[in-house]
DNA sequence: TCAAAAGTGTTATTGATACACCCATGA
DNA sequence: TCATGGGTGTATCAATAACACTTTTGA
């Protein structure tokens, strides 16, 4: 029974934009995500997720996609729901109930992406103190993309068309925090058939020349996803 | 920025609740889920999932709790969020906001649950051509439940509280559509410590009277679960 | 010719699967 | 003693991990 009844309450959609950068002290690549400082009460002045209220006319992922427009100026690689969190308690005042999004940006579109207002970059893993449950949620979101990686070929939302196997290796190792057997993750990426090679290799490197692939677009979708229009 | 706009939409919570039943023409054990028929418009007359508008002082699981206990008389033994549906022309008239539990009945209880008025039990993999977009909904989350017995002990939830492996090996032959090795259940079942021995047998059987285990509390919960305080 | 990363080959270990076989009970 | 499901043993096959080794380039 989905009932006309009138409420007192706001639903807004929150977005964990994910983007792969070199970390300040170690240089090893890892997740980032951008916050926004909050202007207003409550915990106004605290970072926290980009977000805002769900507009009549828009679906839910449109909202989450016009987030990351407004924060990162890109249009969504990939973008998710990842949870609805509603708590009565979450939001000091007024009742807000937040659908999050997660969201993967490329490394050659996240090179041109401009910040909006009140928007900084944090190593995602050292994000705290955030506004209402936020610290949770990137929590959560963290785990998720560390989980969905080892399952599912979301790492090719992280790289350019056409990549070599050591820069989407470097994805996975900067997901999972840790060094991967280059050997073994050819054969184990070849042999589930979601990259296909282009023919192509990359010129001027010291060393012999790697070998350029794409994804194969034919296995990259999984039965489990709700498909939405982005 | 969870912003204080005043919205003209209305949040429902909805739950896809299943239960273990014989299947009526081939006699197999097989997911079932309760639907209740709608009294009004839209979509007057037919079936959809038990569920009704978020109250103000509600958390969300315990809208869906609620929920459950209005249909089959029951409080929830497995509830875990599933979705939020959110598409804007997923309701004729107004906006609604769905966000989907779903919940697993355990067999002793399942006995003794009562209906609700316009409530009836359905074989979940028959359901279609219910209102709004809950055959999709249906469908995702037998998918999920399907996926999620490989990887997490949610069977455990479907049996009573001592139980044999034959018990729970029925659960996931219900679940998955098909028959399992006894021996080879027996050791991936033990191997991953999500059970241990009571000490205790069945007695009164034509045969080797089985063990009974119960599950262990200190390997049932995954990292990558929200908790919630259902 | 040397360094460095690409790419191949080989072996050991682990886990899944299939299935033969013994055990304990009531009829 | 027979039928029935509980429970154990074991061989086979596939996936994973570890690591030695060859290839190709620029410096």
């Amino acid at each position: 029974m989905e009932s006309t009844t009138q409420q007192c309450l706001s639903l807004a959609v929150s977005t964990v934009v994910f983007a792969l950068r070199p970390h300040p002290s170690t240089g090893r690549t890892t997740p980032w995500l951008p916050l926004v400082r909050r202007i207003r009460e409550p915990y106004e002045g605290l970072w926290a997720l980009p977000g805002g209220p769900l507009e009549d006319d828009q679906d839910l992922a449109d909202s989450a996609g016009a987030t990351l427009l407004r924060t990162t100026g890109l249009a969504p690689r990939h973008l998710e729901q990842l949870y609805a969190f509603g708590n009565v308690d979450r939001s000091p005042g007024e009742r807000v109930v937040s659908i999050v999004y997660w969201a993967l940006v490329r490394r050659d579109e996240d090179a041109r992406a401009i910040d909006g207002d009140n928007v900084e970059w944090f190593v995602a893993d050292d994000v705290h103190g955030l506004a209402f449950d936020h610290d949770v949620i990137v929590r959560y979101a963290l785990d998720r993309l560390r989980a969905k990686i080892t399952y599912s070929p979301i790492a090719h939302a992280f790289v350019t068309d056409e990549f070599t196997l050591a820069q989407l290796r470097e994805v996975y190792e900067a997901v999972l925090g840790r060094a991967l057997d280059p050997a073994n993750f050819r054969r184990q990426i070849l042999a589930q058939g979601a990259v296909e090679p282009t023919g192509r290799h990359v010129t001027g490197t010291s060393h012999r020349p790697p070998a350029l692939y794409r994804s194969n677009p034919a296995h990259s979708r999984h039965s489990l996803t709700i498909e939405e229009t982005s």
